[in-house]
DNA sequence: ATAATTACTGGAAACGATTACCGTTCCGGT
DNA sequence: ACCGGAACGGTAATCGTTTCCAGTAATTAT
C-alpha cells in the first residue's frame, strides 16, 4: 500500500536543486543537474534530484521536455501554458506562447471525436551561439 | 571501423514486419509489433524488428512518435510532412496536416535567431472507442 | 550452377535513463 | 527533547533500446 505524504518538507537538498535551477535559463537533464550540484559543492543524491524534479513538475513550478533521443530535460517556468524553443546543443530555452496553435490542436482532435486532449509541441534548433 | 552497407536486401523478416504494419492503422511499439508477429506465427527476432523499423523511418516510409513516457511508437505513413493524433489507450492514429502550425514554428524560431529548426507536434487523447 | 562476398539475423549481453527498495537521517509538531 | 513520518541516498532493479558476434542467407562474381 503506497502511502501518500500529506506534508511537504523543506530540506537542504530541495533548496540546492531549486537554487541551481534558478541560476540557469537553460534546460538540463537530471544527470547534468546532479553533476552541476556536485561541482558547486552541494551534496545531493541522484535519486533525490529525480524526486525533486518530479515534485516540481507535479507542482507546476517546473516542466520537462523530452529530446528526440528520449531523455528528459527540466527547467523552471511560469505557470501559464506555453511551449519551448530549445537549443539542441546547449539547452538554451525560450518560452513561447501560441494561442492559435492550442486552438488548432483542440479543434483537430475534436473533429475526430477525441476527448481528454493534450498535446506536445516543441521546437528544436541551434541558437545563435551554437550555430 | 564500422562498415557501411551499400546494398539493401529483401528478406523474409523485413517482409513480415512490413506486412504487419500494412495491416494496421494504429501506432505500436517495437515490442508490441514483435509480439503481434509472434502471434501470427512469423518468427522474427526483436532485434530485427527494431532494425527494420529504424530502416523504414530512415527511408521515410514510416515514422515514430514518442509517448510522454518515452517509448517509441511506429507506423507507416505518407511521404508528405504531417503530424499525428494518437489515442493514448489503443494507439489509433490519424494523420493531420497543419501548414499554419509549421509556419508558426519556423517563424518563432527565426525570431529568436535559431537555425536548423525542427519541431515535434503530437496530439494525444482518447478516441471514440476508448472514451 | 557454384563459389565468394557481404548483408542480415537473433539471442545474449550491454547500455543509459529512470525508478524501486530499504535502512538511515532529519524535519516539524507536541 | 521526543516521536512519527517525510526525505535521503546508495544499490539494485527495470525498461526500452542498442551492440556484439557467430551463424545464416541473399547477391554477385566465376
Amino acid at each position: 500500500m503506497t502511502t501518500i505524504p500529506n506534508t511537504t518538507r523543506s530540506t537542504r537538498q530541495r533548496g540546492e536543486v531549486l537554487a541551481l535551477l534558478r541560476d540557469t535559463d537553460s534546460s538540463h537533464s537530471a544527470q547534468q543537474l546532479h553533476q552541476m550540484l556536485r561541482e558547486r559543492g552541494a551534496k545531493v543524491g541522484l535519486t533525490t534530484v529525480y524526486r525533486t524534479l518530479q515534485l516540481l513538475v507535479d507542482a507546476g513550478e517546473a516542466d520537462s521536455t523530452r529530446l528526440p533521443g528520449g531523455e528528459q530535460l527540466f527547467r523552471l517556468c511560469g505557470g501559464t501554458h506555453h511551449h519551448h524553443l530549445v537549443c539542441r546543443r546547449c539547452g538554451k530555452t525560450v518560452e513561447v506562447a501560441g494561442p492559435a496553435v492550442e486552438k488548432w490542436a483542440d479543434r483537430v482532435a475534436a473533429e475526430h471525436g477525441f476527448t481528454d486532449v493534450g498535446h506536445t509541441i516543441e521546437i528544436f534548433g541551434h541558437c545563435t551561439d551554437c550555430a
